[in-house]
DNA sequence: TCTCGTCACTTGCAATACGCAAGCGACTAC
DNA sequence: GTAGTCGCTTGCGTATTGCAAGTGACGAGA
């Protein structure tokens, strides 16, 4: 199940993980403050449930992300980034200001939650 | 050809340009020096040179690349970053640190080229 | 001039990944 | 008990990718 590196580079190992057009979506929703399939589903970019599946299994197989269950009484459990998921937000930061400075028509709209 | 944007979220619309295992491998290697087509090839992901192709004319077409001739004599072309994909290079640092720190057996060889 | 090699792609084709719609089991609310 | 929601899973058609081979332009050398 587990890819092999490409390089050594870490630019590139990094790629292996992250580099599609969901994975940083998802952490970007987590680190919102989002954290039940359904709310993933319901970010614009609407991402297909099979996809979303995939992608929280991969988060939560390669440590950025775990699961957990908010509330004993409801019984639904969500995801959330680990410490290791959290680190990746300098980055996502970094991404996001590219976008804000070289894409006409884009927004910051959501916030980064404690 | 060109695709419609999936949102106005920054980070979203940067993954449309980038969001891919490629794209910023071929920044990386122009921000340290490489230029031909064989060059790209070269590197120790070892790219597809029909995926190459396409990234390249990707990256062009988005303006983050731009084609010149480095010397009349040899009629060879290159490809280089414009500016908008040198401003890539923090975002790009970003990750490289991340998977540094982040994935064990990760080494940073080369370095940016002025 | 005729071949040889290199370079920058292009093409064909099989394998993988993706997007969409539908379905399924567990659970809750009414 | 039936209807709805939630978190997935399944089927299936399409798009993207990887690999190998081929093509045309160019230069060097015999």
């Amino acid at each position: 199940m587990k890819m092999a590196k490409r390089s050594v580079c870490p630019v590139a190992c990094t790629l292996d993980l992250i580099g599609d057009k969901w994975t940083l979506l998802l952490v970007r929703d987590m680190a919102c403050g989002k954290a039940l399939f359904k709310e993933f589903s319901a970010s614009p970019e609407r991402i297909a449930s099979n996809i979303l599946a995939d992608r929280l299994d991969r988060l939560v197989g390669s440590g950025l992300a775990e699961s957990f269950s908010p509330s004993p009484a409801t019984g639904r459990h969500g995801y959330r980034l680990t410490a290791k998921g959290k680190s990746l937000l300098p980055a996502l930061g970094a991404l996001r200001d590219w976008g804000l400075m070289h894409i006409k028509g884009t927004k910051a709209q959501m916030k980064p939650v404690g």
